[in-house]
DNA sequence: ATTCTATTGTTCGTTTATGTTCTTTTTTAT
DNA sequence: ATAAAAAAGAACATAAACGAACAATAGAAT
């Protein structure tokens, strides 16, 4: 048995658009909620979709790490923001190197309709979302696995990731200092961070406003050593003056402007 | 079977335009609905349509055949079965490989409450999984994530794998030959799993009862090169005598044996 | 010309997809 | 804990699509 048209869209809306509730893929397509409830039901079957009361989402492994899943729920409006931002700036068929982190998670889900990607990371999340779509190729670096986070860290992955040299490396951070340092807290997800830093021709950091000012300890890298900032809000004094001087770029990404 | 010019028409209308209705295709060609479908019964035989009630559509790979994996996700009792017969087996505190397959994948849940486990797989779910068990170091290879299975296959990935020297490596199979080779259908998949092979100190090998005389491109290895067979029911002959000749020792998991 | 074969059209019983209605289950609020 | 509301599932009805069998037609081979 084939699936129909509507099947495959299906699909395909839940992967680009995220979890949906049958009623709004029943009023999408035209048909009854039972119709979809049949649909939905034989996807799942297939290992294709994972329902929930009123709906469904992408299937995902299959214990969640809760905890996880809350913070990352969390991600508000100012991360989607970000992540638009960052994603409209990602031209079609470039290389990336994506890391640990939630913001840069939701980069991962702005840029499943891009097409013609290699994208290199060592988040577990994103690898299993961008692998869905077909028109990317998508490469894990190897080491061992953070159980909080699913993130990949430590020397191996350091090893793993000087095989490449890409495009555009995107990094996540947990604060910046006034002094114009980046640092963070796991020092062998620094390791990896300051190795996709070396191996990028152009790096691009995300950082929601609450990052400013936040201390962490490791040091990761000097703020001129990025070239593009995004942010949600201008930032506080002295970092517009500090980004000036290393020539830093600055994106506050406009939180209002919402697609359809 | 040659084709007739109506059928390249089709053909390219289809490629065209995108999927189409038996009689919309019916009245473009200006002949009846049962020639229409012969027409396309044809082409799907020879792979060059799919076909879904209603109409056609180009044979997209991603959500191809429903009704395989359908037929796959249900084995789940067998597969069970299976996984909880291996986890037995594994001692606390051991080293172990585990590759790509979804019984290798049932395995990884019947292994979170172990202890003390050191685990290296290429897949992603079992990364996902086991990472959330706080007493386990898991290792993720590097490597290409095919979209299909969230698998991680590729030169890199080998070369990852040999880094490690384990205790057990575990692997699932697409199917055993009577001649005693075991086959895959991926030749990507393969070279991870020879290279598993020799990276293991002891090699098992999952396989339900379907595997035998499942005909697959790939060898993989020899089955005298595994150390202990799991299946669920006892193998056709002549896989006993081989199994005995190649000192393989051959478990048999009881299906009914449910731990409450 | 005649026979044979391949293709198409026709008819009809069978299967499939969808909508409708009602019952059961799950979630939420009190 | 209990009641109310929402969603899911089961059962049935119906219309559309499918497949098989047979008839008609046209071209090819003898």
């Amino acid at each position: 048995m084939n699936l129909a048209p509507r099947h495959t869209q299906l699909l395909d809306d839940v992967r680009t658009r995220g979890p949906q509730t049958i009623e709004a893929l029943a009023e999408r397509f035209g048909v009854t909620l039972q119709t979809v409830r049949r649909d939905v039901q034989r996807l799942a079957e297939a290992g294709l979709l994972s329902r929930f009361h009123g709906g469904v989402r992408l299937p995902g492994s299959t214990t969640e790490n809760i905890a996880y899943r809350q913070r990352q729920a969390m991600q508000s409006d100012a991360k989607r923001a970000i992540a638009r931002a960052i994603a409209q700036r990602v031209p079609n068929g470039c290389s990336l190197i994506l890391n640990i982190g939630t913001t840069i998670e939701a980069v991962g889900h702005e840029l499943l309709r891009h097409r013609g990607l290699r994208v290199i990371t060592n988040n577990l999340h994103i690898a299993a979302l961008l692998s869905t779509n077909p028109d990317c190729e998508v490469i894990v670096a190897g080491g061992l696995v953070r159980g909080a986070d699913q993130g990949i860290v430590g020397e191996a992955t350091v090893d793993f990731m000087r095989q490449f040299k890409v495009d555009i490396g995107l990094i996540g951070i947990s604060g910046i200092e006034s002094d114009g340092t980046l640092r963070d807290f796991d020092y062998r997800e620094v390791k990896v961070a300051r190795t996709i830093v070396e191996q990028s021709r152009e790096v691009w950091l995300a950082a929601d406003h609450s990052k400013f000012n936040r201390p962490a300890m490791v040091e990761l890298a000097r703020l001129d050593e990025i070239d593009v900032v995004f942010t949600d809000a201008p930032p506080p004094p002295p970092f517009g003056e500090l980004m000036a001087q290393g020539h830093v770029e600055c994106v506050v990404a406009d939180r209002s402007d919402d697609p359809a």
